[in-house]
DNA sequence: AGTATGTGGAGGTTTACATTCCGCTTCACT
DNA sequence: AGTGAAGCGGAATGTAAACCTCCACATACT
């Protein structure tokens, strides 16, 4: 029931979904993915019935959260991939600047419970896969120019992001903004070619993640 | 309550003491510090009842656990400054060895309700204080030394330590251990000096963290 | 204007966790 | 080896929070 097209909704039902949906968005970044339905029906300024009767329940609102938030990011990975000089540049703004990133990161690798929910989900499978290839087709780009080191892998990489926009409470939002900015800052810098010393193991590539 | 000299325990309710600080040590750092206290009990091999008559609640208990692992990292990070040859593999030592520090990350700054408890605790509060200058004292030698990127403070690295040991669920402990390491180790090249890129903002100090 | 569709939110139900209590066990001391 | 104090386990109870249903009322569409 996540998408159900044979019956088109109302035009205010359909308003109140799109705002579910952000609104959702929203608080699944700040909060992860357990929060109360309350509280995301409360942020959407609608009632909790409404919420219920759209998304009968919590695993079909994450599933639609993260198959807008997959949509999202995908486009922007295609934009940056082809708008930046190069594929260096383009995995620079991506990291740096992608709050969809941060959701899907935290959706697809950090939550236990929605990593389960999302693993059965066909279409978010698929939106997945495509998104490691995108991105192992800008590393390998990179690998090539000489840009990034060579012995990492995209699994590497999304295990990085996944760590780095958990944002630790911070003292000030300001703060742990900046903090989030330095930690990227410094990752990246640990991810140019010809680095101070050789990385343990293997790279880590797209199918060590498949859990 | 947390520690009651004057009253010496029985050898069995010691024993028993210990063994609940140590698992309570190993599932907080598994699943942080809100797992429920029955859990704890089951680790222990120890009947909830007991768990209870030492820890009154589980404030008291996280104190305990806080208390341990602080003293513990502390004793490590002094070891490893006086062992290593120079501060900077202190400081890789440190980073990559550490599982005291993934606890003591873990509870001194990505739990919420741990902070608000470890705040209000004076002796954490001073074992705290003296483990943030006894790395900035590492970092400056690292720094001195040209090893350590400048534009970093005690901060920067506290918070990438806390990220970093914030492990993802993975397909296979084997994996997720690899991961970690790998990723620390990117963030450690990072951290070296001349280094790609200056980072934004300034550094983050010990007092960015106070909250 | 009429009807199908959508809405809000009060409240019953479930669940999960914290905490207490007390009959039985173990220790420590003589 | 006997005895009382200290300790133990875990079933039972309390409690808070989240889930979800339901229905009188509202809104949109034709």
């Amino acid at each position: 029931m996540t998408a159900d097209p044979q019956a088109p909704l109302r035009a205010d039902a359909q308003r109140n979904r799109d705002l579910i949906i952000a609104a959702a968005r929203a608080i699944f970044t700040e909060h992860g993915p357990e929060v109360p339905m309350e509280d995301i029906a409360r942020a959407a300024k609608v009632g909790i019935g409404t919420l219920y009767r759209r998304f009968p329940d919590r695993d079909a609102l994450i599933r639609a959260v993260a198959v807008d938030s997959f949509a999202r990011l995908l486009a922007e990975v295609r934009a940056a991939a082809v708008e930046e000089p190069t594929a260096w540049d383009a995995l620079v703004r991506i990291m740096h600047h992608s709050t969809d990133l941060q959701l899907t990161a935290q959706l697809a690798m950090l939550s236990a419970k929605a990593l389960q929910i999302l693993k059965e989900d066909e279409a978010v499978c698929e939106q997945r896969e495509e998104l490691l290839v995108e991105l192992e087709r800008l590393m390998v780009r990179a690998q090539a120019a000489g840009q990034l080191r060579p012995d990492v892998g995209a699994g590497d990489i999304a295990v990085l992001i996944a760590m780095a926009l958990r944002r630790p409470p911070a003292k000030t939002p300001e703060i742990g903004r900046l903090s989030t900015d330095r930690c990227i800052a410094i990752m990246i810098d640990g991810l140019r070619a010809h680095p101070g010393a050789p990385l343990p193991g293997r790279p880590l590539v797209r199918d060590d993640l498949r859990r």
